[in-house]
DNA sequence: ATGTTATATGTGTATATGCACGTATTAATA
DNA sequence: TATTAATACGTGCATATACACATATAACAT
């Protein structure tokens, strides 16, 4: 029946409170729901919204030139991708260079960015009062930090 | 062509950096890809390891139960259980109150989590090198806090 | 005992994630 | 110029994520 030993138990119960990757997929679901619920009125998902404002920043980057900046695989941001094609708040098109494709916000993506931006503030605002301002601010410092430095 | 003007650009351009999920979700990544790597040898992934680890210390839980613990959706929960019953690593069987699961490892998912544990200090101390002890405890603490307090 | 409510779970759907593999186009080189 | 290498990208596959909806079982109230 029972094959784990209470040294077994004893062995593995630390892990999780000592596991930089459970914390943090934790923490990523929670935040995530949180904002996509906060969101929700604007009919963007925080993801898609990176997106949109990854485009704009960038001014009509490539597919890997979005994906670099976006600090994800190229491979999940070419399906991100489609879902907002399909919505006409972006458009996708060949470059000059015919391997590349660029991106490009559209008129109604702008406009929908913008009707998300408060809701991205309330979420945010959200997340400050409860935790405090100086934990978040402590958390993205630190959160950034880990994807600035290059893992070797 | 171009829609954005230079005050929608200055206007977005602010929000990843303040962006606690964008920041959260890129450093998930970053960190599953860089343990699940490292643990590849053992042949286990790092969610299932949690897997593994939560049912063990938690002494044949129940799904919902198991989906407390490891702070995730009861539906996700169920279906990354399935790949683990698969190759032999978990028992999931009916419960005295049919309604529920009961979740139990087997020997050979017990042996699995032991021949994991090296590689996953391993990813850890690759981690705590480039970022340092002090930070990986911070990082662990603020994230680990997160979820401790309930979001209302 | 029966109708109602609460609890535990599964499934459809849509998106997220990334590795492995394959193709097309361009650049570099012999 | 023919060949090779490098670059940019798409797709198959497996798993991750969670909302909405549906079902089964237990607990409860009348």
């Amino acid at each position: 029946m029972v094959v784990a030993t209470e040294t077994d138990v004893k062995q593995f119960a630390q892990l999780p409170a000592l596991c930089p990757v459970f914390n943090v997929r934790a923490a990523s679901r929670l935040l995530t729901q949180l904002f996509d619920d906060t969101l929700k009125p604007s009919g963007l998902q925080i993801t898609q919204l990176s997106i949109l404002v990854g485009i704009t920043t960038s001014e009509n980057p490539t597919i890997n030139q979005l994906a670099k900046i976006l600090i994800m695989d190229r491979t999940t941001l070419t399906r991100g991708l489609k879902p907002l094609e399909k919505i006409g708040l972006i458009k996708i098109k060949k470059g000059n260079d015919k391997r590349t494709t660029l991106l490009e916000v559209t008129p109604k993506g702008l406009k929908a960015m913008y009707k998300a931006l408060p809701y991205w503030k309330q979420a945010r605002d959200r997340v400050a009062n409860q935790y405090g301002e100086k934990f978040l601010d402590g958390l993205n410092k630190s959160l950034a930090s880990v994807h600035q430095e290059k893992i070797s």
